[in-house]
DNA sequence: GATTGCATACGAATACAATCGTAAATCTAT
DNA sequence: ATAGATTTACGATTGTATTCGTATGCAATC
């Protein structure tokens, strides 16, 4: 894991399409940051750069065009802006976060299963 | 609410204080911050002016102190940022970042309790 | 082997957030 | 009413994130 953990608004939207892609070049990044956000090409690349220097990513350079790969783990990311909303955001109470995700965020019936038996579990211990 | 919803990090940090204690100055708000961090006075005070400028704060100016408000509803905030973690962390998927944060935050079993209840709400409808 | 297209590297400009110093206004206590 | 403390206002500096322009390299194609 990299020392300096804070990726930033921007590097953040990148690393989300490295966790889904696993692997991915500055392009096919760039492709998908582009449909929703008029940004140029060299922007995500230098982007992309910076990440790499601080160890957010790796990549491959054995060809002309680089792939690269999400080096922070999302679990990792998860917790840590987790904690930190709970913090500042929910009185430090993770059940109040979880309220107003089941409230305002509708999951399905399969999805309230899963968590009903997670709580089971929780509760067993 | 204001337009210009986007409360920086600090100003988020001010606002946490604020629904906290539903009214404060000035000095109110500094005197907990830096009990967590050594920064002037004039620096939280800039910050409490900026964010009346953007209207995320309200304040009374009868007396020579000012008394703040909060404008933006925590509840805002909370969807707002609830909503983003769960697209670029959580894949989109609500009862994931539900799983995370009832995984690695353990709530009591009072919470959790009122958290069955609020699905077992949830199914019947 | 020249031209074209697409990639990287990198400096520099721009934008925005955060911090602070100083001055002026107001209050408090002597 | 004066001194001292506390407050606001506000400009200026610093720090950091974001954006882009331009140079350069490489490979495919004509």
């Amino acid at each position: 894991m990299p020392k300096t953990f804070r990726p930033t608004e921007s590097e953040l939207e990148i690393l989300s399409i490295l966790w889904e892609k696993e692997l991915a070049t500055v392009r096919d990044v760039h492709d998908i940051i582009y449909q929703t956000k008029e940004v140029g090409y060299t922007t995500t690349l230098k982007l992309m750069q910076i990440m790499h220097e601080k160890g957010l990513v790796s990549r491959n350079v054995d060809s002309k065009t680089h792939i690269y790969k999400a080096e922070l783990e999302k679990e990792k990311a998860q917790d840590h802006y987790l904690g930190k909303m709970i913090k500042t955001l929910f009185s430090g109470s993770s059940s109040k976060l979880v309220l107003q995700a089941l409230g305002s965020h509708n999951p399905s019936q399969k999805e309230l299963l899963e968590i009903k038996q997670l709580i089971d579990k929780l509760e067993n211990k």
